[in-house]
DNA sequence: GAGTGGTCTAGACCACTCC
DNA sequence: GAGTGGTCTAGACCACTCA
């Protein structure tokens, strides 16, 4: 990793109005997460201190803090006071419900202790649909996985996942089957790659018969369709997600600012 | 308002160790948050300059910078570099749709010129439901409003909005017909109500005979019923929406991260 | 007690907007 | 050119965690 921030005056000299401007901080940022993405530090580490980052980079703690201060914000770090910073992962109960909106009807937050049943997990062709949200040309080859998440023995949601990427072509039935912890931990853990956002659609449909027996509910019922692309470092599309979700007894959670 | 933050001792002084520690910068954003709330400055208005801020409160400028930020984040100041420090306000292009989240299906992010049609605007009682969303009695009068918006002349939002509060007893059909621009833009100038964010719940539903005529679509139809709870300044819940959105042709877009 | 992030200050200079 | 927010620095002290 570089010592010093790609810029050719120190820090203090006055330099000519630049064109391309970029604050030092956000050199800082993209040095952090360059480091993030190259596996220098891994999910669940911690990271060294301000000061010595500052040291490293050759810029003050203040300039430091404020890059830290947006990856964390960003949900890329976690910053523990007295501890140290340390790289998000999905393996923390924390963050374990941040991209499954879900939530049961009571007003009690009652944490869900869902049960997963995978149907299925082999190769497939990108569809048109799949290869336009991924990023990736029609018929490349993608790793498909079907599944179902139950409440009380009951199913509620029925999901397709497509994941592109060459590592994802070592992911086995007989894996999902035994790892515990959501899916993204064991992406993760496993495959190197963390997912960092997510983009949603939402939209009511009728349940086709096929879909109708997964679910357990009556043909025409209105289901919660969601369409999720998911992202890793640098805005990389890795995984293309298609929920039904059964609303009766749950609703999904938003909040709008 | 005070020209000192709330502390018994300057900011430079040692002080013994504050079981009930605020920071500051959190003092500062407080008395920022109680000058929008008592209308000392008006959505749209310029507030003071940061050093003027860090004059009138005793502070440094970075302390006040640091709640400034912070209040910007949240969507309640808008800072533009060069002019001056804004109050939020729904009357601007920029935020029209932060909460209306239902976008066309095609690709391009096609500003949509939506009609609405006001069916009907009364005064009722609050139902249980809508009383424990508001934090009102049950039985408490609210001021009620029923529309439509349609695209092309066709309708795709079908809304029942619940208002608390004296103030919104003046509402009237007539000056809902007359105003052009947003709700809530319409709440900030006329009703002294700003909304700073909201609590969604989205549900599938199948269309009921009454809901299908409203949307023009078959009963059974699946719609996206989405309840919502708005806030007003220190968390003040002051309305309570219930929507049904046709799903055909639009989506419900949702950012994870 | 040592080390970490969190707060606060003071001062400098830069980029942007407007007169 | 004056005024604003934006960046950057340097140094001080505080709150928290852990050994």
């Amino acid at each position: 990793m570089a010592t010093r921030p790609v810029t050719d005056t120190t820090p203090q000299a006055p330099a000519a109005p630049n064109p391309s401007f970029s604050p030092l901080y956000q050199q800082i940022k993209d040095l952090i997460t360059r480091g993030l993405q190259g596996g220098e530090w891994k999910p669940g580490e911690l990271i060294p201190s301000e000061s010595e980052l500052a040291r490293r980079f050759g810029v003050s703690q203040g300039t430091v803090r404020k890059a830290v201060d947006e990856l964390a914000a960003e949900g890329l770090l976690l910053r523990r006071q007295g501890r140290g910073t340390f790289v998000s992962t999905h393996h923390e109960e924390r963050v374990k419900f941040r991209f499954l909106r879900l939530v049961p009807d009571g007003e009690g937050m009652a944490p869900q202790p869902m049960e997963r049943q995978f149907l299925e997990c082999k190769r497939v062709r990108a569809t048109h649909e799949v290869a336009r949200a991924l990023g990736v040309k029609p018929g490349d080859g993608l790793t498909q996985v079907r599944r179902l998440l139950l409440l009380q023995g009951r199913p509620v949601v029925y999901e397709e996942i497509y994941l592109a990427g060459a590592a994802f072509r070592a992911l086995t039935a007989e894996r999902l089957e035994s790892y515990r912890g959501p899916l993204y931990a064991l992406f993760e853990s496993e495959f190197s790659t963390r997912m960092v956002r997510a983009e949603e659609r939402l939209r009511a449909v009728n349940a086709t018969p096929q879909e109708a027996q997964w679910l357990q509910v009556d043909p025409g019922q209105a289901l919660l369709l969601v369409e999720r692309v998911s992202f890793s470092y640098s805005d990389r599309a890795v995984e293309f997600r298609r929920g039904l979700y059964n609303t009766q007894h749950h609703h999904y959670r938003n909040e709008l600012s």
